[in-house]
DNA sequence: GCGGATCAG
DNA sequence: ATGGCTGATCCGC
């Protein structure tokens, strides 16, 4: 509830200041048991996950219902923090069911067509995630109310609300949902930007002012995201809470405030041409179709294991993921376009790139907006004993310390350090390297066939080239 | 691709 | 009439 609103109905209250460490500490307590429970947990929010415990209770040989029970009693005795749970065939269902026996309560929907099509008939649209108050609104003004309505209207729902649309609310007719399960760290993030609400502000001067402070605010958490931004957009909210935005395409990705404000002053502008005396209320920046400023590590690339790694052994679904994870295609995600610019942006990327790890200290972690994307903590269950690891000599990595394993690493070692020799010694990769920048062993492995488009830049003069191939 | 709009948390 | 902020997605053009 709106906390004014609170006051209002209960002038009583007393109301303490939201502390978001204290709030994310917890939920991590409370992660660290889920991950028990399934290792591939997703975050949906700080206090909402989705778990697939189709594993877990076939090895402990129990009941989801068991199986969920237990959970929230372990999550209530660590944590002293109730919680609700849904338990059906997929995610929307699950979401659903959630919500069913709050608080501190759970419910089953049994995975059955009949059983879902009949608990689907009486639900309400807007109980579904995604139907909000007014697609709530146009559904009822055609007569349909609930999940089990939206079959008679079939006819007319791609023409009313477009074919997206027809295809979800059948779903949601069906009780159709996803079932795919995965931390939220795989999933890819699409914008960074920060906005704000101020008392009505006009004025040439006062705006700019506030644009530059957006600006500032904006770099900061592309900084702390690790990103740059090849599109720009601008947000205004008038005193009569019109909202507008506008956007630019600035000649490279951007970042810094310097730029962001710099590129983002003509649509503010524009905006005062197209509205003479312009008031606003709310100003914002966002970022979009983002650039990872997180170069490929040399070593992941190469397939060194990270020494903090576990190898996932006893979870069939987490090997059969493997190699859908982002941080093994990072060569592959990467935008046509940054090469095309690389060697033009490189020199100037250098310095700002210096300049932000002289500041990074200065970044202040604790005051930031956004969505917090943490890693599922590791299991408790499968901590490794400490010194598992032996260490390559030819490339000083920890490796796994299986006889045929670490031979084998060493032989892969010893072919990449010749790799590594040839190319230093000629200083020009043709050998070794397509012209597309991708090594043809990860090629071969990948075998995904993925064309890319040929830029025709020459691979020995591209700075790029060689700092990310042996950095 | 742009700009508006809806939705979730 | 219950706001502000961040981020995603969809639609029409």
């Amino acid at each position: 509830m709106a906390g004014f609103v609170a006051k209002k109905l209960c002038p009583q209250l007393i109301q303490i200041p939201l502390n978001f460490e204290k709030y994310t500490a917890k939920a991590q307590e409370v992660r660290k048991i889920l991950v028990e429970y399934d290792p591939r947990f997703e975050s949906a929010s700080i206090d909402e996950a989705y778990l697939n415990v189709t594993n877990y209770c076939e090895t402990h040989n129990i009941d989801p219902e068991e199986a969920v029970e237990q959970l929230r009693r372990e999550v209530y005795e660590k944590t002293k923090i109730t919680v609700s749970a849904g338990i059906a065939a997929n995610a929307k269902l699950a979401k659903i069911c959630s919500n069913m026996n709050k608080p501190n309560g759970q419910f089953r929907l049994a995975n059955d067509r009949n059983v879902i099509l009949a608990f689907m008939r009486d639900l309400p649209t807007r109980k579904v995630n995604g139907v909000g108050r007014v697609f709530e609104r146009e559904l009822d003004a055609i007569g349909v109310k609930t999940c089990g309505d939206i079959y008679a209207y079939r006819q007319y729902l791609a023409k009313l609300f477009g074919e997206k649309a027809f295809q979800f609310l059948m779903q949601c007719h069906l009780g159709l949902g996803r079932t795919k399960v995965q931390p939220a760290e795989e999933y890819e993030r699409k914008s960074v930007g920060t906005e704000s609400t101020f008392a009505d502000m006009s004025g040439h001067v006062k705006l700019r002012d506030k644009l530059r402070w957006t600006a500032e605010e904006l770099e900061k958490d592309m900084r702390r995201t690790g990103f740059k931004g090849r599109t720009l957009v601008l947000k205004v909210k008038l005193h009569t809470y019109e909202v507008f935005t506008r956007q630019v395409i600035p000649p490279k990705a951007v970042w810094l405030a310097d730029d962001l404000y710099k590129y983002s002053v003509p649509m503010l502008a524009k905006l005062e041409q197209d509205f003479p005396g312009l008031r606003l209320r709310l100003m914002g920046l966002r970022c979009t179709h983002l650039v990872s400023m997180k170069k490929p590590d040399t070593m992941t690339f190469f397939g060194f294991k990270n020494r903090p790694e576990q190898p996932s052994n006893d979870d069939p679904e987490t090997s059969k993921c493997k190699d859908s994870a982002p941080e093994n295609d990072q060569w592959e995600n990467w935008p046509d376009a940054e090469f095309e610019e690389a060697a033009r942006e490189e020199q100037q990327e250098e310095l700002e790139e210096l300049e932000a790890l002289s500041q990074l200290e200065e970044v202040d972690l604790r005051r930031h907006h956004g969505k917090e994307i943490l890693p599922n903590p590791k299991r408790e269950s499968d901590a490794t004993p400490e010194e598992e690891w032996w260490d390559c000599p030819i490339c000083l990595r920890p490796q796994a310390t299986s006889e045929k394993e670490f031979n084998e690493h060493i032989d892969l070692c010893l072919s990449r350090q010749t790799i590594r020799e040839a190319v230093q010694a000629t200083a020009q990769g043709e050998q070794q390297f397509s012209r597309d920048g991708t090594p043809d062993f990860k090629k071969a492995r990948n075998g995904s066939g993925q064309k890319r488009k040929d830029r025709g830049f020459v691979v020995a003069g591209d700075p790029k080239q060689r700092r990310l191939c042996f950095g």
